[in-house]
DNA sequence: GATTATAAATCGGTATACGGATGGACCGTA
DNA sequence: TACGGTCCATCCGTATACCGATTTATAATC
């Protein structure tokens, strides 16, 4: 039975990179006709898209025609607030169930991570790294909230800073992270996971503040599961 | 500028308001056409519904034809330890803001609650009493995960409780919280927010393990937002 | 030239229509 | 009676068409 993907689900996919990446910049209307032009669909499917991209953050649908959401500081801050409250969380459920599979798993990838520079497929395996640790939760929403909050913060982190901080220190954080949930220690765990994410909160709002190009737009339109 | 509300929004609201108070059950299907005809609408606005109503978690696409989505009890925690997790923070981030306006308001709905028996509306002041100190914090993200999180426990709450534990000692923490408030307490307030819900999820949760009728479905199927 | 009136283009919401897929009922056969 | 296959009803995804609303371009007037 293979998953047969819809046309909706391929416009959605390749619109989501596309924001992401930045090749669609906030503010830039995003008209259902000349979307199903570009991808060669009538306007049903993108009209699913971009509905399915406002109930993630990333379209605003509030005004008369849809356009790339932006982020303002607020609302980084506010995601990032949500990834300290609810990934340590996760973590301590987490811990007791990871096994010497993950814990391989992860070994590998900090490795790697040390070995490579910064780049978009580093965001990617330190994400994985810590998915590892989430699988074990049996807490299918809170991953996905997760997921999604991450996305909307790397999102942030790639397509304005593309620094990185001291990555000496983050990977000294993952070694003290994955030694803590090698020994079984929940509560220890958490507590690395929060300041982990803490230290690049501060990172990027310090970075931010700094070369305040005030970048990104006008953080309004917040009701994004909206039906109109 | 009248809203001048779309039909899809109409099918929305009224779909939801039908999922909350149980008069649609979980597991029951959610055909397209059937909801079209019932409302006197085509299937494109029912299909938005279901697909705004998905995003929420109120309803499962996985399935052939949607269906009205249960809570398993793992889930039911889950959205628990989500409140716990951030609606402190919440309040935290508010109580700094948080004026002689919104204390008077506060009062005057806690002295209807300790007035009234525990019913639908008093769940509605409960949950406007909590959201007049959230309002004031500038996280519009969180308040309507906040919001999201609430309406989907507030169901399970009425659908298979429909008591309430020591309503005393509910008003007791409502006080509690609402003086710490006053007093600009912001942690104080945080902490006694998360004792609030946690005391509400222990009590549900014994309540529902002891009156075993297992009695919603199978929560299975969490890509909520996901595009088929 | 500036401003207002007007016409054309664009957009989103919705209705209807078509096709492919799924599930089940019905029927014939062993 | 049990089994297997065919037919049909139903469902969804998608395309196309229509409509009112909004924006933009254009023309007319002062």
């Amino acid at each position: 039975m293979v998953p047969e993907e819809s046309a909706a689900g391929r416009v959605t996919r390749s619109l989501r990179q596309r924001l992401l990446t930045g090749e669609l910049k906030p503010g830039a209307p995003l008209s259902q006709s000349r979307i199903a032009a570009e991808y060669g669909v009538s306007r049903m499917p993108a009209r699913d898209a971009l509905q399915v991209l406002a109930a993630e953050g990333l379209v605003d649908l509030d005004a008369f025609t849809a356009v790339v959401r932006g982020l303002s500081i607020t609302e980084l801050q506010e995601l990032y607030e949500l990834r300290e409250a609810v990934e340590p969380v996760l973590t301590r459920i987490a811990v007791p169930n990871v096994g010497r599979a993950e814990v391989a798993q992860m070994t590998t990838l900090i490795e790697g991570m040390e070995s490579n520079p910064p780049a978009v497929d580093w965001l990617a395996a330190n994400a994985t790294f810590h998915a590892l640790v989430y699988s074990r939760a049996d807490r299918a929403r809170m991953i996905e909230l997760t997921e999604q909050l991450r996305r909307l913060t790397d999102r942030y982190v790639y397509l304005h800073v593309g620094v990185f901080g001291d990555t000496d220190h983050i990977h000294e954080e993952h070694r003290q992270i994955l030694h803590a949930v090698r020994n079984g220690d929940a509560a220890g765990a958490a507590e690395l996971t929060r300041l982990h994410i803490a230290t690049s909160h501060e990172f990027i709002l310090r970075y931010l503040l700094e070369h305040e190009h005030m970048p990104l737009g006008h953080g309004k339109g917040n009701r994004a599961t909206q039906s109109r």
